[in-house]
DNA sequence: GCGTAACCCTACGCACGAGTAGGTATGCTC
DNA sequence: GAGCATACCTACTCGTGCGTAGGGTTACGC
């Protein structure tokens, strides 16, 4: 039933989604809608939660903390958009559809904020075990950037059903690793001659 | 006017935003915002081309053909962010609200579409005159990474209305340019031993 | 065969907000 | 100052869609 739900939330959007669709698209009538699954609001919520769990869990079964970085990270985008690809209407929800809609944006700005700590823990352990020093906004950005990348991707994933997740997983990988192993090894780049701008 | 009502919309959304509340803060009242701007729907969308235009305009203000490649790039990053700096309420409405409405996620994908085009071709003209092959495909993961890190970065701006833009710039920069510079390089980056998984 | 209880539906009330009709003030022409 | 046009507002209509009230149907107990 939350499938119909979904499904509908991601064609229409939360607004544009009727309820008397939703419980047409599951085989049901509005008042039961209502009675198993309360209000719009926390019917959408529970799509949110359920797809959110889904995703985060998909991801936590393939990654061991005792892997290294990049195995990590490899795995992780694997998962991710195997994900993705396996339930492109639940990450439409989440991500085209939530992020606007007021009263939950804060639900995924926080799942959001899990994975980016996630990602930049991962890079902090890393660089501090190597010996060198970063500031936490520093690490936050980084972090932002990585998983917007891999979001957009999910997202290019979605409008081509014909493309191989793992594949992607491989390309995303192609550029966030490479990008994110110069890092750590210390590489960086530095505006041409201008006032200095020191990257923190 | 229209400032009124991408102030409205991307405080609200698209459907939360009354048009009384928004002829309320434009300070005229709502047969006037009918009169000058026509409905809900073309109010929209211009919002959405006034702040479109005004950033690919920020863009290309700075970005000379004759520049290397990775001194566009910064320089687009630059102008971007910095853009966004500046109107954060209209890359709300153009990120944020535009992407889930059914009716203007086109728009917004056409733009967007541009913006990768123009990555992709910057990309691939570096790659070619170095004398690399690539496919189609592979060229349009890497700009929508690209591109997608570049707006979650500006998201995290838009959160963090302390934050220096051109010091994010920098930021963004060293990943985005220092990943594609090693792939530009030739440097890839391989699935560890599992079925050998060409990058294409 | 009649009470009743679980289950589900049709059909409605009601609020909210887009878009408009009709009226009022200000200024300009002659 | 009468006629008229422009600029704007208050106050309405009307559609849409959420949430619900009240009725029908099936199955079981007695």
């Amino acid at each position: 039933m939350l499938d119909a739900a979904v499904k509908v939330f991601s064609r229409r959007g939360y607004h544009g989604a009727s309820m008397d669709e939703i419980a047409d698209d599951a085989g049901i009538s509005k008042p039961m809608v209502y009675a198993y699954l309360g209000t719009k609001e926390e019917l959408f919520v529970a799509c949110l939660h359920r797809e959110g769990t889904r995703m985060m869990q998909a991801i936590a079964d393939v990654v061991a903390p005792d892997l290294s970085a990049d195995e990590r990270l490899w795995r992780s985008l694997q998962a991710f958009l195997g994900f993705v690809g396996a339930h492109r209407d639940g990450w439409a929800v989440l991500y085209r559809q939530a992020r606007g809609e007021q009263p939950f944006a804060g639900e995924l700005t926080a799942l959001r904020r899990r994975i980016v700590e996630v990602v930049a823990g991962m890079l902090e352990h890393t660089l501090r075990s190597e010996g060198r020093e970063v500031t936490e906004t520093e690490l936050e950005v980084v972090a932002y950037a990585l998983v917007g990348a891999t979001e957009s991707v999910a997202d290019w994933l979605v409008d081509h059903p014909e493309a191989d997740p793992e594949q992607t997983a491989t390309r995303m990988m192609n550029v966030a690793w490479v990008g994110a192993a110069q890092l750590l090894a210390g590489t960086s780049w530095r505006p041409p001659n201008r006032r200095g701008e020191a990257p923190s």
